[in-house]
DNA sequence: TGCATTATTGACCATTTGGTCAGGATGTAC
DNA sequence: GTACATCCTGACCAAATGGTCAATAATGCA
């Protein structure tokens, strides 16, 4: 019950820890089989951690949805919290690669529109790692506490304050733009989250590109015209 | 695994069904152990179960949070699906209860705002509820299926059609309005659901109520504006 | 008071949990 | 071939799981 432990447990990455150069080439110079294993035992444990969440989770479930004895999962991943952990990381780092600084100078429309749909492609694109993610917060983020409190805060007010410039600057309403962050977060996130949620209302299988991209557009044009953002050129 | 049971699972209330009528009055007239006992291990079991998911919670750790020992609460709630499933029940019907009609000739603004609102309310009231039902939808909705194609289908779909009707009459613009509902939703359940990330990020122990009357505010103000619906009298 | 009903709980059970380990299989380099 | 690495997995373990049950304690009412 103590897991309060964040992610500074860094990925070492599959390449084994430096050391050992000499003796490193032999054995391991392909590890072709261990990439692969390891991309399944990854992708298996992210459907049922999110599925279940972290302690609804058990790897005997992973083992089966990866199609191999418990044994070679923790042969591969050592134990379930390093497993856990390694997951949170990697969709961390999904996450980051579309967070790019933006300047004052920039367009708000266009960066509000890139920032909808960008959040909505990696809800779509990731749907298990969001809703690992989600599972993770609704749980009270025992895990992530410190990258919440850190890295994301200070990414937030990165933002807010480039919102907050150009509301001086005229060129959206003077909205608090931490609650406009959360705002976008959540209306995309909701369709990884509660995609069954979505589906079981509107009598589909699943969404279709079709759909996102309607959605996309929806909510880019409520939430820009909500604060007062014109669409191309200010 | 099978779980797949929806809640046909009538709860049959405290008061022991019919039949025996006349032993009935006796033992049980009282009834205010029973009552005083249950509504504590209800009240334990949506935090663990809204914490770590179905899988996820024990009956130890729910027993250890309402104080009593574990037998105890299988004498009071039978089994832990039995347990769950009440508490789904629980919460659709607080949910139930905010969802009257409305009608064609009612005025937008006021209704969006009244929705907008009374769901704020509800996340604040009863957060672990909403973060109950949000674990129950991130796992695939194993117990709510039919709700969620039937009930609740048909309500979304009734307002659905009178969002639409207005956006014909020229009070908002012609959004989809499911999308729109959708984007109502998440909004609001974000702050029980994520109430980790938000508290994290601002830097917070917890919202005061003068955070959700800001944001009940900015909500309000965001979505009306953004569907075109001019806020008193149209 | 006596009696029936409800309330309480520790002992117990089969199963599942995360995790260890020894021993064998497989592959690569010489 | 031999040597040495990685890879694989069944057997096993202590602890925790949901659930049963019988014995006991409170309680309310005649």
């Amino acid at each position: 019950m103590t897991q309060r432990n964040s992610v500074q447990t860094k990925v070492v990455s599959s390449k084994v820890v430096s050391s050992k150069v000499a003796t490193r080439e032999r054995g391991e110079a392909n590890g072709v089989t261990r990439e692969r294993n390891e991309r399944e035992i990854l992708a298996a444990a992210e459907r049922i951690f999110a599925r279940h969440g972290y302690r609804g989770a058990s790897l005997q479930a992973i083992a089966e949805e990866a199609g191999l004895p418990k044994s070679n999962v923790l042969y591969y991943m050592g134990n379930k919290r390093g497993l856990y952990v390694r997951l949170l990381e990697r969709m961390m780092a999904r996450w980051n690669a579309l967070l790019d600084d933006i300047s004052v100078d920039d367009d708000p429309a266009e960066v509000l529109e890139a920032f909808i749909r960008s959040k909505m492609d990696l809800s779509r694109s990731h749907p298990e790692g969001s809703r690992l993610f989600a599972a993770e917060i609704l749980g009270g983020a025992p895990f992530l506490q410190e990258y919440l409190r850190g890295e994301l805060r200070d990414w937030v007010e990165a933002r807010a304050a480039i919102f907050r410039q150009w509301a001086e600057r005229g060129l959206m309403d003077p909205v608090d733009p931490v609650w406009l962050i959360f705002l976008i977060w959540s209306a995309t996130q909701h369709y990884a989250d509660f995609e069954a949620q979505v589906l079981g209302i509107t009598d589909r299988e699943e969404l279709s590109d079709a759909d996102v991209e309607n959605i996309t557009r929806f909510l880019s044009q409520v939430i820009l015209k909500g604060c007062g953002v014109t669409p191309r050129q200010a």
